[in-house]
DNA sequence: GGTTGATATGTTATATGGTTACATTTATCA
DNA sequence: TGATAAATGTAACCATATAACATATCAACC
């Protein structure tokens, strides 16, 4: 329900935490958390912002851990299907997720003027999208919910009178 | 606040209707609706589902109207930039609107089996995303609301018992 | 009705995003 | 320890989208 994304915050520990998570889940899951993909996680907790595939991949060969785009497709392919990693689709971009482990239908609200975004949360199966959906008979599996528009600072940087 | 979609309908019509409805809407506001815009429409609007920009390109090609992508994403920004068809961010396609000239945040409905996409209404301001925008101080400008799932059609086929 | 500025099209080349296919290695577990 | 599954390395390729620039067409005014 809280929002973030948009507010300062203890960088660190939100990183230390968010991996700790994702460790326990993969233990508890018998999941393989493998160096490449613990690697790529750790790049999007720590940049905190929605990162291209080969902007990851650029990191990674920098540190000998794969040059080829499947090594990156293959770790985030992992990391999304676990829900650790959301991709933005109309960024074509990744994004680490603020609450790993909770099933969740994540939400994003996208700066068009800074790029920055926050992860909130969707119920796609309320509202006039679940009843359309209900009426037509159609069952949602999974939802995309992207909202384009100016962050709080952004805002006021347009709007100088503020 | 109908879904239309995945019910039967006078498809002629519908396709004949939308185009008069675009025709008008252009005249009305200045806007030259070329050849290959209006062809691009028609392809959209007589196919009735997603397709790809190389896809409208290759029906372009074959009638001579225009063989290099640029044509094809010139078009199609004419058209989604003011309304006449929408792009969909989870399938790197394009569909037709079913409600031209009227302002609305469309919200769609997409199949996974057979790829069909119903139109429906979004409101994004209002539910939880509009909460969380307001809360944090984010102004919606415009949004993607996308959901996966199973049409009727084919969830009585995965179903057979129904 | 011709001139001009804006809008639209033709075309080449290239950037960006993502997958296939197959060989090799590493983990898991009986 | 050996069999099987899962993960990685690598090359080649396909799919989606845009940049840049030349040419043509339109719209509107004198």
């Amino acid at each position: 329900m809280d929002t973030i994304g948009f507010e300062a915050h203890d960088h660190k520990g939100c990183v230390r935490d968010a991996l700790a998570a994702v460790e326990a889940h993969c233990a508890r899951h018998k999941l393989q958390f493998t160096p490449v993909r613990r690697r790529v996680l750790e790049i999007l907790l720590s940049e905190h912002r929605a990162m291209g595939a080969y902007e990851i991949l650029d990191t990674l060969r920098d540190e000998g851990l794969g040059s080829q785009p499947p090594v990156a497709y293959r770790a985030l392919d992992f990391l999304v299907s676990n829900g650790f990693v959301h991709k933005i689709e109309r960024l074509n971009a990744f994004i680490a997720c603020t609450h790993p482990g909770q099933d969740h239908t994540p939400a994003f609200l996208i700066c068009r003027q800074c790029d920055a975004v926050a992860e909130a949360h969707a119920e796609p199966s309320k509202g006039m999208l679940g009843r359309a959906a209900a009426d037509s008979g159609f069952v949602i599996e999974q939802a995309v919910v992207e909202a384009m528009g100016l962050c709080p600072q952004c805002r006021e940087s347009v709007h100088p009178c503020a």
